[in-house]
DNA sequence: CGCTTTTGACCTGCGC
DNA sequence: GCGCAGGTCAAAAGCG
C-alpha cells in the first residue's frame, strides 16, 4: 500500500537509471556504444515505470468496465500480486500510453476482499493479454472505499454507479493517483538529469584518462611520474595498473554511455576534480570534467580565455596553455603535442565544408598565405562545453578539393555520425602520441613515425608528426582501387556489425567511423610497437595481443625479426586495410553526410582513394595539403 | 529576438 | 625588436 509502486520504483529505478546510463534520457542521442546494449532492455522497462499505474488499470479498466461478468468468470481463480508484477514488468513495454485513472474509480472495488479473487482474475486476464497492473494495484485496493464496497463485483459495479460516496472515493483515489504520477514524472525528469550529468562526466572523464593514458605511455617507465597522476583516483590507477594499451581500446568508442563502473568513475573523477593535488593532471581533471567554466568560457570572454586552456586536456588548447602547467616541461609538450594532433580530410566537395554529424559555428575565417581561398575557422556547438574546432579551406591547386581538419575531443555525447570525426580524431591524437612516445625521435623524425604509424603508406592517410602540430592527413580525392572494395570483407578481419555482406558499400555510417578511429587507434598502437622494437623491443609482448586487426597481427610478426619497414611492406601488400579506411571515409563524409552535400557524397562514393603517402613533412607539409604549400 | 556569419582588430609564436 | 603568419575574439551585420 503504502510502499506503492512509486515509491517502491522510485528507488529502484533510481539504481537502475544510474546503471542504464541515458537510455532513458530522450534528450540525448543514441548511444551506440556496444556495451550498453546489455541495458536496452532494462532501460526500456524504465521508461515503462514512468507510467506503471496507469497501464494496467486501463486494461484492466476497460475489459473490466465492458465485459465485467464475463471477465470475473473466464478469469483464473487465484493470483499474486507478485505475479502479477512481474508479467506486468514484461508486458509493460508494449504498453506505452499513461492513462490517468479516472476508470480507476470504478475499481476501487478490486480491494475487496470478499471479491478479491475475481477482481484478481480480472486483472490476471488482462495482464496476460497485455499491459497489466503494477504495484499500485496494491495502493488501490488498499483504499477504504474497496473495505467499504466489501462484496461479489456485481455489487461493486452496481455500488459504483449509485453510490456517490464511491463516486467520492474514486475521485480522491485518483487525485492521488495523479499526484503520484506527476511525483514519478518529476522524479523520472530529475532522473534523467542526473543521467545527462553522469554522461557529460563519463565523456569528460573519457577525455581525460586517454589523455593519461597516453602521457603514461610517454613516461611509463618514470615511476615517479606515475605516483603524480592524479592521487586517490583508484580508477586510474586500476587503468595504470591493468595496462595502458587495453584501457584506451575502451575509451576509443567515445561513445556517451557507459557502464555502471565507468560511471561510477566519472562521478569520482567529478567529485575528486577539486582534490586532486597534482598540479600537472589537476588541470585538465578540473577544468575538463567541470561544465560550468565552459559555459563561463563562452559567455565570459576573458574568463573563458584565461580557463580554456586549463580546461582543454586533450581538445583544442590555445596557445597560452603551456603557461598553465609550469612543473612539467616534458609533460607540457606532450600535451601540447596530443592537443594539437589534428586530423584532415581531404575530399571532393562543392559544398562550403562535409557534413560530419556534428553542429559548428564559424568564428572566424582567415587569408592564408599562399592560397587565395580564406580558411574559415568553426567550432562545435553541440554541447556548451565542447572545444573541438576544425578549419576548412579549399584547395589552391583544385578548388573542388575540400581539405577540413579536425582539432581536439568532443566531450559530450555524439550521434553515429559524429562519432566518426570524434573517433578519428581521438585515434588520431592517440596514434600521433603513440609514436611520438615510443621514439624521443618520433616527432623530429616524421618519415619514421609516418612509416610506423601508418605502415599501410601506400596511400589513404598522410602523417606529418612535425611538431607542434602533427597532423594525419586522409586525402580521399584520388581514385580509389576498385578491387579493394569488391572484396569480401571475410578476408578482413574486421568485423562491421550490422554490414552486409556485399564490402563497404553497405557499411552503415554509424559503424564504420568506429571501426575507422578504432583502425587508426590500433594502427597508433602498432606505431608505438613498432617503434618501440626499434627502440628497444621490449614492449612487445603485451601489445601485440590486442591488436584486432588482421594486418598488424601479421605485421607483428615479422616486426619481431624484422625492421619497421618490413612490417609497412607488409601491411602495405594487403589492401584490405586501406579499403577499410577508405570505406570508413567514405561512409563519414558520404553516408554520413548531409544530404545537401550531395557532391560530397557522390564523389566519395566513387573516388575514394586510398592513397597513402608517408610524407615528411614539416609544418609546411602538414598544410602542406593546404594548397598554398 | 536570438542565433549565425562577417570582418577587422588583437594576441601569440616564430624567424630574421 | 620587428615583421609575418596563424589563430581567436568580439562588435556589427545579416537572417529567420
Amino acid at each position: 500500500m503504502d510502499k506503492g509502486w512509486g515509491l517502491t520504483l522510485d528507488s529502484d529505478s533510481l539504481g537502475f537509471f544510474l546503471n542504464n546510463n541515458n537510455n532513458s534520457n530522450n534528450k540525448r542521442p543514441p548511444q551506440p556504444h556496444p556495451q550498453h546494449n546489455h541495458h536496452n532492455k532494462r532501460s526500456i522497462s524504465l521508461d515503462n515505470t514512468m507510467f506503471p499505474v496507469n497501464l494496467g488499470r486501463r486494461d484492466y479498466h476497460h475489459q473490466h468496465h465492458h465485459e465485467p461478468a464475463a471477465a470475473a468468470a473466464s478469469s483464473p481463480p487465484s493470483d499474486h500480486v507478485e505475479t502479477r508484477r512481474a508479467v506486468v514488468d514484461e508486458v509493460d513495454f508494449f504498453a506505452k500510453k499513461p492513462r490517468l485513472a479516472s476508470e480507476d474509480a470504478d475499481h476501487h472495488d478490486r480491494d475487496d476482499d470478499a471479491s478479491k479473487a475475481n477482481r484478481v482474475s480480472v486483472k490476471k486476464e488482462n495482464s496476460l493479454g497485455e499491459a497489466p497492473s503494477r504495484p499500485d494495484l496494491d495502493v488501490n485496493t488498499g483504499l477504504h472505499l474497496l473495505t467499504a464496497n466489501t462484496g461479489s463485483d456485481q455489487s461493486t459495479v452496481d455500488d459504483g454507479v449509485s453510490s456517490d460516496s464511491d463516486d467520492k472515493r474514486a475521485k480522491i483515489e485518483l487525485a492521488q493517483l495523479q499526484m503520484e504520477l506527476q511525483r514519478m514524472n518529476i522524479e523520472n525528469q530529475r532522473l534523467k538529469d542526473m543521467l545527462g550529468q553522469v554522461s557529460n562526466n563519463y565523456s569528460v572523464l573519457h577525455n581525460h584518462l586517454v589523455a593519461l593514458m597516453q602521457q603514461q605511455q610517454t613516461h611509463g617507465t618514470d615511476s615517479a611520474q606515475e605516483n603524480e597522476v592524479v592521487e586517490g583516483k583508484s580508477e586510474e590507477r586500476k587503468v595504470e595498473v591493468g595496462g595502458s594499451k587495453v584501457v584506451p581500446i575502451q575509451f576509443m568508442n567515445p561513445g556517451p554511455g557507459a557502464t555502471a563502473e565507468t560511471d561510477e568513475i566519472s562521478n569520482s573523477s567529478s567529485e575528486d576534480r577539486t582534490i586532486s593535488g597534482s598540479p600537472r593532471n589537476n588541470s585538465n581533471v578540473v577544468k575538463n570534467s567541470d561544465v560550468v567554466p565552459y559555459d563561463s568560457d563562452r559567455d565570459g570572454k576573458k574568463v573563458g580565455r584565461e580557463e580554456s586552456p586549463e580546461s582543454e586536456s586533450q581538445g583544442w588548447v590555445p596557445n597560452k596553455a603551456p603557461k598553465l602547467t609550469p612543473n612539467k616541461p616534458i609533460d607540457q609538450s606532450t600535451e601540447a603535442t596530443m592537443r594539437k594532433a589534428r586530423v584532415s580530410v581531404r575530399a571532393r566537395s562543392e559544398a562550403p565544408m562535409i557534413t560530419d554529424g556534428c553542429q559548428w559555428r564559424k568564428y572566424g575565417q582567415k587569408m592564408a598565405k599562399g592560397n587565395p581561398c580564406p580558411r574559415a575557422y568553426y567550432r562545435c556547438t553541440m554541447a556548451v562545453g565542447c572545444l573541438v574546432r576544425k578549419q576548412v579551406q579549399r584547395c589552391a591547386e583544385d578548388r573542388s578539393i575540400l581539405i577540413t581538419t579536425y582539432e581536439g575531443n568532443h566531450n559530450h555525447p555524439l550521434p553515429p555520425a559524429a562519432m566518426a570525426m570524434a573517433s578519428t580524431t581521438t585515434a588520431a591524437a592517440s596514434m600521433l602520441l603513440s609514436g611520438s612516445m615510443s621514439s624521443a625521435d618520433g616527432i623530429m623524425n616524421p618519415n619514421l613515425l609516418a612509416r610506423a604509424i601508418l605502415p599501410c603508406s601506400s596511400s589513404m592517410a598522410t602523417i606529418s608528426a612535425s611538431a607542434p602540430f602533427p597532423t594525419v592527413t586522409l586525402d580521399l580525392t584520388h581514385n580509389p582501387n576498385p578491387l579493394q572494395f569488391q572484396r569480401p570483407p571475410t578476408q578482413f578481419p574486421i568485423h562491421f556489425p550490422g554490414q552486409g555482406q556485399n564490402g563497404f558499400g553497405s557499411v552503415q555510417t554509424a559503424q564504420l567511423p568506429q571501426v575507422f578511429g578504432q583502425a587508426l587507434y590500433n594502427q597508433s598502437k602498432f606505431s608505438g610497437l613498432q617503434l618501440s622494437q626499434e627502440m628497444g623491443h621490449s614492449q612487445l609482448g603485451h601489445q601485440a595481443p590486442q591488436l584486432p586487426l588482421h594486418q598488424t597481427q601479421q605485421q607483428q610478426q615479422p616486426s619481431l625479426a624484422d625492421t619497421v619497414s618490413a612490417a609497412t611492406a607488409a601491411i602495405t601488400a594487403d589492401p584490405n586495410f586501406t579499403a577499410a579506411l577508405a570505406a570508413a571515409i567514405s561512409s563519414i563524409i558520404g553516408g554520413g553526410a548531409h544530404p545537401n552535400n550531395n557532391t560530397s557524397s557522390t564523389t566519395t562514393n566513387n573516388n575514394i582513394s586510398a592513397s597513402m603517402t608517408t610524407s615528411n613533412s614539416n609544418n609546411s607539409n602538414k598544410m602542406g595539403n593546404f594548397p598554398g604549400n
